[in-house]
RNA sequence: GGCGAGAUAGCAAAAUGGUUAUGCAGCGGAUUGCAAAUCCGUUCAUCCCAGUUCGAUUCUGGGUCUCGCCUCCA
């Protein structure tokens, strides 16, 4: 039995879809004005994470993840750089792109843009006006009537009158109330034509929320299952989600509200504002992708999740114990190690595959004992965390009991969390530094370094593997010879 | 100020009303020419104060501290 933890209800709830076994799954994506940081890699990595496991479970899901190609922000940096809104956005999907698939994040099966959707939001705008939920005010822009909203404040626990105690919005005089938020903003003189649609309310453009409700209705339904997003989306953004699409529809907009925790740095909030953010690209270009990935996936998604690079080596030297048991498999099940042809999967990492037939269902023996923890701990709120903990203990077993099965079941265990999946040596030894040796020398070293221990020479040979180890290689010798790695 | 989340060993991080989390680090042993890797064994913990209970790190109440949201934010 699934269970997932529904902000909604402040609590664990066992899964039941809207239609036996097929899921839909919304998770609000990226602004496109910059590259995506760490904070945006959780986000994309921990879904994908839910999206793998609901397919390995059997349920047919439809997972959307938007793209926000309009707003204030993308409009000023265009602005700034001289570039046409639509260049601008394509160049950050692009780069979004080239930075979810390094993560081994599978492609959501749809990813709309803002952009592509306003006929819909204008819709869904026109049906709030007709409850009376909407209004038109002074300055053209369309507000949404909050108060007018009986349910406003159940996702995020805050009352109207809690957030006017609080207040620090700016009052915007035409509102009718400071917590109304805008569905249409007016087109003003100064923009550009490219960023102003027609509407019955005069030319201007779509409010944030607005984007989601109507994204989200077109592609899954009025109602659909699972929506999620970054911990701070809660509060405004899916709780106007929710007062927009169940004010247009007259009933419920989602079943489970899923929100995954921060990355911090320094027990800080990672984000623009602060300017405490790293970028997805520039973490990559010190460590491995699949070390990123692995570090995400070892927190539980719900957590918060502190960055440095102190941690990050951690879940490098992590990684490299669980590469070193398969690297040390029997050279028989090396065949079956980089994975077959015929996947639905893309494979991550490059090489072999994610997994087979419904994400690494086929490959799996889920009667085996460690399947079954792994299972029930994925079960229980998508623990990864507890999942790879299972994957360690196999490790163990499959360093004192390297057989064919165990390789096997164990590999396909973590391509479950898009995991272990490339060729172990290649793992060990990359991450060559720019002015790093290359294999050959190393291998000449090595050479050099056996025939001095079969002279009995052992100063030197000792110097040889001491001289590697400062320049980042280390030897391990074994019955069937020496073997390198890159610390 | 309002609302919410959390405090677990040297670090990171799960779980649990009584029984080994897990990884790194440490210690002892096996193995090795010596190492590394691996294996075996092992030290170290549940913020504070009450309450419930045969028994609480786990449940309840209070306190302290941290973080998040209340403004764009994944």
């Amino acid at each position: 039995m699934l269970k997932i933890y529904n902000t909604l209800a402040r609590d664990k709830q066992e899964f039941i879809p809207i239609i036996d076994k097929k899921v839909g799954m919304y998770v609000c994506g990226m602004t496109v004005y910059d590259y995506c940081h760490l904070g945006h890699a959780r986000v994309m990595v921990v879904f994908d994470m839910i999206y793998r496991w609901f397919k390995i479970s059997g349920y047919d899901i439809t997972y959307v993840r938007n793209i926000t190609d309009i707003d204030d922000k993308i409009i000023k940096r265009a602005a700034e750089n001289g570039e046409s809104i639509h260049a601008l956005t394509q160049r950050f999907i692009d780069a979004m792109h080239q930075d979810a698939d390094a993560l081994g994040v599978l492609r959501p099966d749809h990813e709309p843009r803002a952009t592509q959707f306003v006929p819909e939001m204008l819709d869904m705008i026109a049906k709030l006006e007709q409850h009376g939920l909407a209004y038109q005010a002074a300055d053209g822009d369309v507000n949404y009537a909050v108060r007018k909203f009986d349910g406003y404040g159940k996702l995020s626990g805050k009352s109207l009158e809690d957030l006017r105690a609080g207040e620090r919005v700016n009052v915007a005089d035409s509102k009718h109330d400071p917590l109304d938020f805008v569905l249409w903003k007016s087109a003003k003189d100064s923009e550009a034509e490219e960023v102003k649609w027609a509407s019955p309310w005069g030319k201007g453009r779509p409010g944030w929320h607005i984007e989601c409700s109507a994204m989200g209705t077109k592609l899954l339904g009025e109602r659909f299952d699972i929506h999620g997003g970054g911990a701070d989306l809660q509060f405004p953004h899916h709780e106007n989600e929710i007062a927009q699409s169940e004010g247009a529809h007259q009933h419920q907009y989602v079943n489970y509200w899923m929100h995954n925790g921060f990355i911090n740095v320094d027990k800080e909030k990672m984000s623009k504002s602060l300017g405490n953010f790293f970028t997805i690209r520039d973490v990559l270009k010190k460590y491995d992708a699949e070390v990123v990935r692995f570090f995400i996936l070892r927190a539980h998604y719900r957590s918060p999740l502190n960055y440095s690079d102190a941690h990050l080596d951690d879940a490098k030297g992590a990684l490299t114990r669980l590469y070193t048991a398969l690297k040390n498999a029997p050279p028989s099940s090396s065949v079956l190690l980089p994975g077959g042809e015929g996947s639905s999967l893309p494979s991550p990492f490059g090489g072999g595959a994610g997994g087979e037939g419904a994400a690494g269902e086929g490959i799996v023996d889920w009667n085996e004992p460690h399947a079954q923890r792994f299972q029930a701990a994925m079960d229980d709120d998508f623990n990864s965390a507890e999942a790879i903990a299972v994957l360690f203990e196999f490790a163990n077993e499959v360093n004192r009991n390297p057989t064919l099965d165990n390789c096997a079941q164990f590999k396909a265990l973590a391509g479950v969390l898009g995991l272990l999946q490339r060729d172990p040596v290649a793992f060990l030894q990359s991450g060559a530094p720019e002015d790093g040796l290359d294999d050959a020398v190393i291998t000449a070293q090595i050479t050099a370094r056996i025939a001095a221990k079969q002279a009995k020479n052992y100063a030197e040979a000792d110097n040889i593997r001491k001289a590697l180890l400062a320049a980042g290689i280390v030897l391990e010798d074994s019955a069937t010879g020496t073997t390198w790695r890159r610390a």
